[in-house]
RNA sequence: GGGCGCAUAGCUCAGCUGGUACGAGCGCUGCGUUGACAUCGCAGAGGUCAUUGGUUCGAAUCCAAUUGCGCCCA
């Protein structure tokens, strides 16, 4: 059968996704008695799609999965998705205007069946593009935030807090989005940059005088009950305590004294705006100011008493009002003005802070635990620096908005009586658990979809009940996420853990990067230049954005997409199944039998490059290990695709080509056979986690497999890969591979073509111990195209050296001169300078530490050595 | 306004605890097609590590300031 001419992923991957699916190799069981390692996946959105954020996350949780798998661990990733509510209702109210009704119209029970629907049609679809990137989920332990007993966990968590006085109702000023008709938390707000006219109004003051004030929404002073100036600013010393009067309105306002004013913003003064601003709201308080509302929650104005207003869009009333102010020769004045607008988070609206009743979870006794883990590193944060920014979070904390005014989600579990009894409840009641009467109204409200995740951690297992999979798997080990919910979620979830389950709901938090578009923006649908990782799967496989996401995706440093990064890793995995199916099986012949058969070489018939290959192996199984111990998997990718590659494919098998296939020497064969076979089989195992596929595949080629490398053993380095004296082996072949570079410059700068062996002849002489001139020699001659001699009689030759290895080299060249030897002597002759130079002031040979001078000594000896030899090489020819 | 991060080869990025002025991928230049691989091989060019000062025997690496970008919080 012949063999493909590339790694088809294409092919491949349907294949492995079904085997892993049948071995049921996701599926962790609560009973075993392994120890645990446990992720709850972030859950994405239901109806949407993959995005490069998730590929980079889930990439990484997969990898953490597989290797803690190979190492020996009962493994549970729990799979989900979340409700999403406002996101949701927002794709069917778009839906429903287009078919020119409303979700009014349509009435609740009717739109949840729409949503239900939508559900139906496109939850899943994520599930299905995770399934393509061969993330090994438990699957059928997928869980729905919208899930009967996950509400009934969420009711719970709702009454607990209810009953003990954290969850309260009241009038508070919120971030209200007009197009949601909805309040929407501090932590879900877009900023974004706006340039508007800050324009300065001249209020009358009573008996005289006036004050300006500086706005860049004109039409909310309407609702001003107030002006307010930073205390002790002698502009105003004069006016505190006196009474402005509002224009076009009339009203009066007390001018105070309020440390939030800023004295060198717009002209000093504040108007007062405490139903339309925070920071008003605030002064207001502070002050006993009244509040006054005149925009209503649909973001037009309410000002029935101003019929020229009234009604009309906040937006548009701005010009309005203005106007009106300039023919009254208030508006003395504008200025250009940018500055930060806070828009909606999921529909983008600009937002209008209004004040309403809303419900409110108190946080400071719940965030006190998760500072207390933090601090004490029972949580840590990778990279570090993000403790720091969560802990500034968590000591400012702030009330918790958790109420939205929309249809979709979790109703607020809360119902009053006709006796105005008000009580939580976690099944829903048919009498007031207060007076008995039947008369009840459920909350109109439903919850914050964060509220909802919080309690993801130990909900997905089943909490409250005391199951099995709870017992087993919850806390939870790692949680791999993205900065920007840091605080919307994994906090949350350290807060509700602590408190309703005594437990940290992880050890450990991974901060992925942020991909973004290659232009450094962030990719968003409305710029079009989102990438969707499954068209990156399709042209380049799983195996290559896997790796590319794991490679980028764990410095803590945001991430322009490079798109020939992914293919550079395509070819990587190509590059692996060529080695694997080329060299291994074809050279070996009937392949994988046939290596079962061959004796484990001992490690006295083992040559020296044999040993440099275990050695370099070794070092790399321990950099995969702390790989993993640190999470920073770009040197680690780095590492194995360099050992692969150029250390593998391109020296080591190039070395024992011949030895591979020498009939007449079983001993050198089967080394050679072993070690190459081993040395693969080792990286394959290593390279799993990150590159499933093609790893999985490859190992299908060599003995001793099993049917996935899932149930493989993590590599183990062997003491006697890394031994001193395998040390030392590694260090002489790496520079007889020196040498072996310099003599390939050497023929190229001659002109020297085509392969033919008699065109050059090298003559090489060891000087040092450790590589005899007959394993150089045998190394040299199937590293580069030209005939071993043992000495040249008389004819011209240039010299190189590397170590203690000393090539004469005899060329029938086009070109002619010696200037590699010269070069090298220059070279040599720059470093010996510096080396000198440095030994040769006082400071640095008192001063440094004892074994970094002695290294420079060295150096110097070496190179002098090499300097001298090359020296007298070149001389007599001149 | 407060905080954090980043400025290293043409491009995208590594460079952990300071030690011969640094690497990778892509791109670029030259050579190479008779059995692993042209999704390839071999050789090579290319960087005064943003600027300025400081600490140090020694700084891309530590400190300070400056400039330019990005993000978070208010």
């Amino acid at each position: 059968m012949p063999r493909p001419q590339t790694f088809t992923p294409a092919e491949v991957e349907p294949r492995w996704r079904q085997r892993w699916a049948d071995l049921e190799v996701g599926h962790a069981d609560p009973r075993s008695t392994k120890p645990k390692f446990v992720i709850a996946l972030p859950p994405p959105n239901i109806t949407g799609a993959l995005h490069m954020g998730h590929a980079c996350g889930f990439s990484i949780d997969d990898a953490l999965c597989r290797n803690a798998r190979m190492r020996g661990f009962e493994v549970e990733w729990c799979p989900g998705t979340d409700h999403a509510a406002i996101a949701t209702q927002n794709v069917i109210e778009r839906q429903l205007a287009d078919e020119g009704t409303t979700k009014e119209a349509l009435g609740r029970h009717r739109f949840r069946e729409r949503v239900d629907a939508w559900y139906e049609e496109y939850g899943g679809r994520i599930l299905e593009q995770m399934r393509r990137l061969g993330y090994l989920c438990d699957w059928p332990r997928l869980r729905f935030t919208l899930d009967d007993d996950y509400v009934h966990a969420i009711r719970l968590v709702f009454k607990t807090l209810y009953d003990e006085g954290r969850i309260y109702r009241g009038p508070r000023i919120v971030n209200w989005c007009p197009r949601d008709r909805s309040a929407i938390s501090d932590e879900e707000i877009d900023w974004q940059e706006h340039t508007d006219r800050l324009y300065h109004l001249r209020y009358p003051v009573e008996g005289g005088a006036f004050v300006t004030v500086a706005t860049v929404r004109p039409e909310t002073m309407l609702g001003d009950t107030g002006v307010a100036v930073a205390p002790g600013d002698p502009r105003y010393a004069a006016l505190v305590g006196r009474t402005a009067v509002l224009p076009i309105v009339g009203r009066a306002l007390p001018i105070v004294e309020d440390g939030a004013v800023e004295r060198e913003f717009g002209t000093g003064a504040l108007k007062v705006t405490p139903g339309h601003d925070p920071t008003d709201y605030e002064i207001a308080s502070r002050h006993a100011l009244p509040i006054v509302n005149v925009i209503a929650p649909d973001g037009t104005m309410d000002v029935p008493t101003l019929p020229q207003f009234h009604g009309m869009p906040a937006e548009q009333a701005r010009d309005a009002v203005a106007n009106a102010l300039r023919s009254l020769g208030v508006l003395v004045g504008d200025e250009e003005y940018v500055h930060k607008v806070g828009h909606c988070d999921r529909c983008g609206h600009v937002l209008e802070p209004l004040v309403s009743e809303q419900w409110w979870v108190s946080m400071e006794a719940l965030a006190r635990p998760g500072i207390v883990a933090a601090e004490t590193k029972e949580i840590t944060f990778h990279p570090a620096r993000y403790t720091d920014i969560y802990l500034q979070w968590m000591r400012n904390i702030r009330d918790w908005c958790i109420s939205r005014q929309i249809w979709l989600g979790h109703a607020i579990p809360v119902s009053v009586c006709n006796n105005g009894h008000r009580f939580a409840w976690i099944d829903p009641p048919k009498h007031c658990e207060v007076c008995g009467s039947a008369e009840l109204t459920n909350d109109p409200d439903v919850l914050d979809t964060w509220f909802s995740s919080a309690l993801w951690p130990f909900a997905i297992f089943g909490w409250p009940q005391e199951t099995e999979a709870l017992r087993a798997f919850y806390p939870t080990s790692v949680l791999v996420t993205a900065r920007d919910i840091i605080f919307l979620w994994v906090a949350r979830m350290i807060m509700t853990g602590y408190r309703f389950t005594g437990a940290k709901p992880f050890s450990q938090v991974l901060i992925t990067s942020t991909i973004q578009a290659s232009d450094g923006t962030r990719m968003s649908k409305s710029k079009g230049n989102v990438v969707d990782p499954l068209d990156m799967v399709e042209r380049y496989g799983a195996d290559a954005v896997r790796a590319w996401a794991v490679a980028v995706g764990t410095g803590g440093q945001d991430v322009r997409f490079d798109e020939d990064r992914i293919a550079s890793f395509q070819r990587f995995a190509n590059k692996l199944w060529q080695v694997t199916s080329g060299v291994l099986v074809s050279r070996l012949g009937a392949g994988a039998d046939r290596i079962a058969e061959m004796p484990i070489a001992d490690r006295g018939s083992l040559a020296i490059e044999d040993r440099w290959m275990l050695s370099k192996l070794a070092a790399l199984v321990q950099d995969c290990d702390a790989g993993f111990a640190s999470f920073r998997f770009h040197d680690t990718m780095e590492r194995l695709y360099e050992t692969a590659w150029h250390v593998y494919c391109d020296w080591y098998i190039e070395m024992v080509k011949s030895r591979l296939s020498d009939e007449g020497d079983d001993v050198s064969r089967n080394a050679a056979a072993h070690t190459a076979v081993l040395t693969l089989d080792v990286m394959l195992r290593l390279l799993h986690p990150f590159m499933p596929f093609v790893s999985d595949e490859c190992a299908q080629c060599l003995p001793d497999t099993a049917a996935t490398l899932q149930q493989r053993e993590w590599p183990d380095v062997d003491e006697s890969w890394r031994s001193p004296e395998a040390r030392e082996d590694e260090a002489r072949v790496d520079e007889l591979l020196d040498l072996v570079q310099r003599i390939r410059a050497l023929r190229q700068e001659r002109g020297v073509r085509g392969g033919g062996r008699d065109r050059v002849r090298i003559a090489v002489h060891g000087e040092s111990d450790g590589l005899s001139e007959a394993d150089a020699s045998r190394l040299l001659a199937q590293l580069v195209p030209a005939t071993i001699v043992a000495s040249h009689d008389g004819a011209r030759v240039d010299t190189v050296v590397a170590g203690g290895l000393r090539a004469e080299v005899a060329m029938d060249a086009d070109a002619q001169g010696s200037a590699a030897a010269a070069r090298q002597l220059r070279e040599l002759e720059a470093n010996i300078e510096r080396l000198r130079a440095q030994l040769s002031r006082s400071e640095f040979v008192e001063r440094a530490p004892a074994h970094v001078v002695d290294t420079v000594r060295r150096q110097l000896a070496e190179k002098e050595a090499q300097a001298a030899t090359l020296r007298a090489a070149v001389a007599p020819q001149q």
